[in-house]
DNA sequence: TCTGTTAGATGATGATTATCATCCAAAATG
DNA sequence: CATTTTGGATGATAATCATCATCTAACAGA
């Protein structure tokens, strides 16, 4: 009966999804409209509350589908390489230049984290999941060091990391961050 | 000739300021209008152009208002205390309960970190020479690490700190972290 | 004391935005 | 083929905001 078939109705709402994802992550929440989002998914504002019920609930969705895409990605990679090898290849690809120049596809704690913090709504419950679900990928793998302390030294760094002016002082810094965690491993 | 005096103009600016400083950390930037500031600063809305030449302005102000109390306060303990005793009370404060609850009077780049990266304006200026300052306070406390990496950690740790659901989660993460960077000051 | 200056108040301005009401047309079902 | 359902489009709505224009009254200098 609609004017959509069931299946493109899910393209739109993966289309939304995604485009509200990348969007909240370049801009920020609040900066971020309805309209741009769908927009960028290629519709208009109007059809929007067919597929969400507040621009909260969208943000929230927004936010669990970056967060399952990199926690796919470990996992599946967990799968072909020792579970260690993994994991350091997570830190690296964190602590990489093209992490620090992508906001769009990049970490979405550390590009939302302190607008986040300050909301009451289902937003701030998915981000309180991602903090769990990616300090749990990284425990113990710093034998000394529980997960989400190495996942704040990331989050810490990335953040300070792009406020830096140059290119230079920025990736200095997650090198060194990543030397640091490097350190933390070698220890008992 | 004005309608207060010079003094009382100051004492204004000073009031404006530190309403926007206390605000923005603690509503974030965006959610924070000029209104609401001036209204915290005891006066009205229109009156703000005689101070400051755009919002920005006021928040880069503000920023560097909180940046210098929080430098202010290390250096003055430096006087008293062996220097890196009043860096490890700095640390101490940093990770404390106390700060975790408090965005209005904590560390203005984990309250407004990814708010900040985005903007090109002076505030993002304001931002990049505070990571430099409070990172240069903490160099040389941790040999083998560099302090802006300290202080990542600490921003970090506070961040996802401030996204957990309980008190004694996010206290656990900030001992934690005050653990680890206790190990690595321990390592050569 | 008188006057010109200006901090601050009042009240637009135009822009943006989340959300809703309404309409339309396509698709599934009979 | 006719009917009904419903994604999606169009176009309000009411709220919020940064910024500006204008007015006023109080203080410094004459």
């Amino acid at each position: 009966m609609p004017r959509v078939s069931k299946e493109e109705k899910q393209r739109s709402h993966d289309r939304i999804l995604d485009a509200a994802s990348k969007l909240t992550r370049e801009k920020g929440i609040d900066a971020t409209s309805v309209a741009d989002i769908m927009n960028l998914a290629g519709l208009t504002h109007g059809g929007f509350y067919r597929h969400f019920a507040s621009k909260d609930e969208l943000v929230a969705g927004g936010f669990r589908h970056a967060v399952d895409q990199a926690v796919g990605m470990i996992e599946q990679e967990t799968v072909d390489e020792q579970c260690h090898v993994a994991k350091q290849n997570y830190i690296n690809m964190y602590l990489s230049p093209e992490h620090l120049q992508t906001l769009t596809d990049g970490c979405p704690i550390a590009a939302l984290g302190s607008e986040v913090m300050r909301t009451d709504g289902c937003t701030k419950s998915e981000a309180t999941d991602a903090v769990k679900r990616v300090s749990a990928l990284l425990d113990d793998h710093v034998g000394c060091v529980p997960g989400e302390v190495i996942l704040a030294m990331l989050v810490g760094s990335i953040t300070l990391a792009r406020l830096f002016e140059t290119k230079e002082d920025a990736e200095a810094l997650l090198a060194a961050t990543g030397c640091a965690i490097e350190t933390l491993r070698k220890v008992p």
